[in-house]
RNA sequence: GGCCCCAUCGUUUAGUGGCCUAGGACGGCGCCCUUUCACGGCGUUAACACGGGUUCGAAUCCCGUUGGGGUCACCA
């Protein structure tokens, strides 16, 4: 068989994302989508999107929608796919059992697929009594069962599962990412790939789908690496069948792993991408801090947008190395990536986050104007309702964090001076706020900024930290500004 | 255990035989700016796992060792 291997390039490219729906989407998966995704989108070629749900125990509807919903809120698109149909439709595996029956039909008529009677437990104990590794696995023992062996399996009312006959010769194949891989002869045996309820496995459908999908380039996580001679036997198979005439072209992305030098686990909060966006990251943020795992556009910079990395993306790039998920890293660059947006649009981003404290066109409006005060002091929009709470609380209701109160006796003049300054303010503007307050306080009582003010801002905004004083007591307005200073030198 | 993959600062990445006394970013540390916190700026910290080759020359190629990881399912 001359191993037909794809040579596609540029718009005849046609990757995709298949995952299952089980759990949240992991961010290992999404990184693995982008990257697929990435690639179509620099060759001009195609991303489809399909789902394997063969595994009714495990999958579920709330988990499909998730999917939608992360590739949505990333902005990554496909052209054929769930959703969006296609001439391969349906994508989803769940509906698709009459193709495999036919290919399985094929594939037993050609004598690829066999019977298969024995238990995990009876090739173990197989193994153990051949004094073989109890691991080592199946031996290919039934390939030449006789009528009257399976006769009698049936007799004991057992029903057969399907395996495909491996060809005995090592099989390699020059993987994207890591180069020329080659397995041995008998690193790999035959493989179940029908269930004996004639449900067939991922270890069938995957291959078969990307086959009748004209998939050309198969990226995907590390782990499926050792699965691969399997699948390129079982294409090999569908080549002699006539389902297709060529075979994808590997890349095998590494892995993201965690904290702990391990794979980042489902169990793992950092792993659910929800949990990210759910604390105030961006896509761009995101997306920008994902295509970093195992990817660079240059060597000098990593702050840049999705289309540059669409201009400058090849899978050959990428990094074969495993990397680690730095959630101090991502923050930063989520950091970035709000500082890039226009202010109005981040400002409508944040609604979301802001909870209870935008309900009515003014509370926007004032959300609207206090946005470039906080833009150059966030990383996650998550950060926002803490930052802004106090325009959104009225003078009675601001409560004071314990480590802002300022000490009686210097606060007391500082306040006293303050609203004796601000009082009689005509022109409310942060620029006659700040000279007012610089005079009185700087000048006259000669107290340092940080002394001067920090009462201030624990009288206005209830926090030790907030944004910027003048411009708050600005967006504050006048009577609202006095009225929490007068509030605090009461408290005092 | 068999098989497979991986190996540059704490982390991520640049580096594809000479441009490397190894560059960027995050983190850490220090300083500057400053109405707090940030942002920004400047500086600093810190790496080619080890051992053999090949070569005039190796982080870069080869072999081995060590160390990580994965996979050996009628899950995907």
């Amino acid at each position: 068989m001359s191993a037909a291997f794809t040579t596609a390039t540029g718009d005849a490219v046609r990757v995709r994302f298949c995952p299952s729906p089980t759990g949240t989407p992991h961010v290992g998966l999404i990184r693995t989508a982008l990257f697929n995704w990435a690639y179509a989108r620099h060759t001009g070629g195609k991303l489809i999107f399909r789902i394997e749900d063969t595994d009714a125990a495990r999958d579920s509807e709330e988990s499909y929608a998730q999917l939608i919903d992360a590739m949505r809120w990333l902005k990554l698109d496909w052209d054929e796919g769930i959703d969006v149909g296609g001439p391969h439709a349906p994508y989803r595996q769940s509906q698709r059992a009459d193709i495999y029956a036919g290919v399985i039909e094929q594939l037993k008529a050609s004598g690829h697929l066999y019977e298969s009677f024995a238990t995990g437990e009876e090739i173990e104990a197989r193994n153990i009594a051949n004094g073989r590794d109890p691991k080592q696995g199946y031996d290919n023992f039934e390939r030449e069962l006789t009528a009257e062996a399976i006769a009698a399996y049936r007799a004991e009312g057992r029903a057969p599962a399907l395996r495909l006959r491996v060809p005995d010769t090592e099989l390699s194949f020059d993987d994207l990412v890591r180069g020329e891989i080659t397995f041995p002869v008998g690193s790999f045996s035959d493989f179940v790939v029908v269930r004996p309820n004639g449900i067939p496995l991922y270890t069938f459908v995957n291959p078969v789908d990307d086959a009748l999908m004209g998939i050309t380039h198969v990226l995907r996580g590390e782990d499926l690496l050792s699965s691969t001679p399997r699948q390129i036997a079982l294409y090999h198979a569908l080549i002699e069948i006539g389902l297709t005439d060529f075979i994808p072209r590997f890349g095998h992305l590494p892995y993201v792993m965690g904290e702990n030098n391990k794979k980042l686990s489902k169990r793992d909060p950092e792993s659910n991408l929800f949990h990210h966006r759910d604390r105030g990251f961006i896509p761009e943020g995101l997306v920008n801090y994902l295509a970093l795992l195992g990817w660079s556009l240059t060597h000098d910079r990593d702050v840049f947008s999705i289309e540059e990395m669409v201009a400058a993306f090849d899978v050959v790039d990428v990094n074969p190395n495993p990397a680690r998920f730095d959630q101090k890293k991502a923050e930063s660059l989520n950091g970035d990536q709000i500082r890039l947006l226009e202010t109005t649009e981040l400002a409508h981003r944040l609604v979301p986050y802001m909870g209870d404290y935008i309900l009515t066109s003014e509370d926007l409006a004032i959300l609207l104007s206090a946005t470039p005060l906080i833009q150059e002091r966030m990383q996650l929009l998550g950060e926002a309702p803490a930052l802004l709470g106090f325009l959104f609380t009225s003078d009675d209701a601001l409560k004071y964090d314990a480590d802002a109160m300022p000490k009686p006796e210097a606060a007391a003049p500082v306040l006293e001076a303050s609203i004796e300054a601000l009082e009689p303010l005509g022109d409310w503007n942060h620029a006659t706020i700040e000279a007012a307050l610089r005079v009185a306080l700087i000048e006259n009582l000669e107290l340092k900024p940080r002394i001067a003010f920090g009462p201030l801002r624990t009288a206005i905004s209830g926090r030790r930290i907030s944004p910027p004083l003048f411009e708050s007591m600005h967006l504050l307005g006048k009577s609202s500004t006095l009225a929490r200073l007068a509030k605090l030198r009461a408290l005092l």
